[in-house]
Formats: structure tokens, C-alpha cells, sequence
DNA sequence: AGGATAGCCTGCGGGC
DNA sequence: TGCCCGCAGGCTATCC
């Protein structure tokens, strides 16, 4: 389940093998899974190699969220959302490509020549180009929140401040603050002793600085440890990663409080599984 | 208009 | 052993 730890750190350990490098094909093997900019998007198709990178050199790979963006010399930007399932392969042999491998680039950069495969069983993931980086800021990432790696205080609190939802729900939405999925946001309640149930704009503003602080601190951590593994994730290389060793909250149910040791307590909060200590964590 | 809900999709684990 | 079912979950469309 990558939420932005485990996208930060695919983008750390892309950017050795793709800045720099000329993208020497590109081939689209599901023409569902991408589609061009624009507010409805148009799907593209397996004709559309150069907004796929085709011919373009790499030169900056930037992330928002959970999302990772490819732009080029250019212009032409490609956005790489892993939803669920999805994974960003560096490999140097592109025979085998794994099940339900949806695109792949062949690219020659610092590195050498490589593979470069999306794979994505469940297909939450998908792929979105731009014909520049401005048409994706305005078009896409405008409708996402702050980005929760380097949240401050005062920027959380301005976006919980008119919402009468959970605290939960605000975390989860990617418009008030983007990268934290279900993991993260149990993770940073259980750490800053935050009810998931309470109502965001009722917050004092000394529990949103707590919360703003534990968001920074567990993103940065689980970002240093490679992410978590749950299942699917893997980095570019297909290491998995170690973060899932430290969670304190999420997965712990009926397990003791590492802090207390009364039972965690799980209920559906926001349409998601919710774990937090129903001592430390008071309504 | 903001908030709640359904549905997308595959793999896996539990139960029988 | 093998099958079936439920669950996992990010995000969009749709409804209220």
C-alpha cells in the first residue's frame, strides 16, 4: 500500500537511474491504465509513444503526495500514481516482465541501459501526461492539499479549521493534505493521542501542532526505513521495505498499548479499518 | 456544497 | 486439497 513514505523513497532510489537519461522506447501495454492531461483526461493509446517520454531526456523527478512525476528536457511530463498495487521496476533485462505489467521504457542514463516496468494488479494505480509540468500543477496537483512530509503547524491547522468531518476523514482526504493513507494517519494519531473520531476544527491548535509534529516525525522515519512492505510494495529494485516493524497502531488490534498496555481497539472510521487505544487516545 | 457511499480490481487468508 | 468468500484499500463518480 504505498502512501508517500514508500512513493519518497522510489523516487530516491529512481533518481540515480532515470536524471540524466534518454528515454529510448516507450510501450504502453494496457491502454486503460493512462490517459492524456486535461480535467477529464482522454485516454491514450498504444500511438502515443512521445507523451509516453519516447525521444525525451529526464530531468527531474518530483513527488506530491503520493504521486511521482517524470519531466523532461521538453516539457512532456508524465505523472506515475501507484494506487494500491502499483510498482516502478529498474531492471536490467526486460524479458519476463512480471503479471499484469502495464507499460514499459527502455532507457539509457548515468547508470547504463535498463528496463523500466509499471506493474499494478488491482489497477487503482494508473498513468496521466502532460504536455509540461505548469499543465500538470494547474490541471492535477492543484487539487491536492500541502505535502504532509514537511506539514507545519500552522498550515494543518488553517486546513482543519472549517471541516466538521473525523479527524480520520480530513487526514485521508489527499485536498486537505497529501500522502497520508490509512496506515500513516492511525500512526499519527496513536503518536499525538488523537481520538480518530474527534472532529477536525475542534481541535486546539496545541493537538494540531501535535499532530502536524507526529505526521513529520513517522512520514520522515518510515521515509529513512524504505517504507513499509504490507503485501505489495516493493522499491525500484524490488527491496521491500522495513518500516512496517514500527507501527504501533496500525494491524494491532486487541494487541497492547506499546505505551499503556490497554487492548487496542478497532472500528470502521471514515470507511476505513481504524486502530487506536481507546485510553490514550480519548474522544 | 460538503460529506457519505458504492464500485473499481486482484490476491490472499480463513473457513469448511 | 481446493474452493469460496470476505477483506484489503486510493480514488472517482454519484447521490444526498
Amino acid at each position: 500500500m504505498p502512501e508517500l513514505p514508500e512513493v519518497e523513497h522510489l523516487r530516491r532510489t529512481l533518481v540515480p537511474h532515470l536524471v540524466g537519461a534518454h528515454v529510448l522506447a516507450a510501450n504502453l501495454l494496457r491502454d486503460d491504465i493512462a490517459q492524456s492531461h486535461g480535467v477529464k483526461g482522454v485516454p491514450l493509446n498504444r500511438t502515443t509513444k512521445p507523451q509516453l517520454l519516447q525521444g525525451r531526456n529526464i530531468t527531474s523527478l518530483r513527488r506530491l503526495g503520493k504521486q511521482l512525476a517524470i519531466l523532461t528536457d521538453s516539457g512532456a511530463t508524465m505523472v506515475i500514481h501507484l494506487g494500491m498495487s502499483g510498482r516502478l521496476l529498474v531492471r536490467d533485462n526486460p524479458r519476463n516482465p512480471p503479471d499484469h505489467t502495464h507499460a514499459t521504457w527502455r532507457i539509457s542514463g548515468p547508470t547504463g541501459e535498463h528496463a523500466l516496468l509499471f506493474v499494478d494488479p488491482r489497477r487503482f494505480g494508473g498513468i496521466w501526461t502532460y504536455p509540461s509540468p505548469d499543465t500538470l500543477f494547474r490541471y492535477r496537483w492543484n487539487t491536492l492539499g500541502p505535502d504532509a512530509l514537511d506539514i507545519s503547524a500552522a498550515t494543518l491547522a488553517k486546513r482543519l479549521a472549517l471541516s466538521a468531518r473525523p479527524i480520520k476523514a480530513a487526514l485521508l482526504d489527499q485536498g486537505t493534505i497529501a500522502g497520508v493513507g490509512n496506515i500513516y494517519a492511525d500512526e499519527a494519531l496513536f503518536r499525538s493521542k488523537i481520538h480518530p473520531q474527534t472532529t477536525a476544527r475542534l481541535l486546539p491548535v496545541t493537538r494540531v501542532a501535535a499532530l502536524a509534529e507526529a505526521l513529520r516525525a513517522i512520514l520522515g522515519d518510515a521515509v529513512e526505513a524504505g517504507g513499509s512492505t504490507l503485501r505489495d510494495y516493493v522499491d525500484a529494485a524490488g527491496e521491500p521495505g522495513r518500516a512496517q516493524a514500527a507501527h504501533a497502531a496500525y494491524g494491532r488490534e486487541g494487541l497492547p498499548c506499546l505505551t499503556c498496555g490497554t487492548p487496542l481497539q478497532s472500528d470502521t472510521v471514515a470507511q476505513r479499518t481504524t486502530v487506536w487505544c481507546p485510553k490514550c487516545q480519548m474522544p
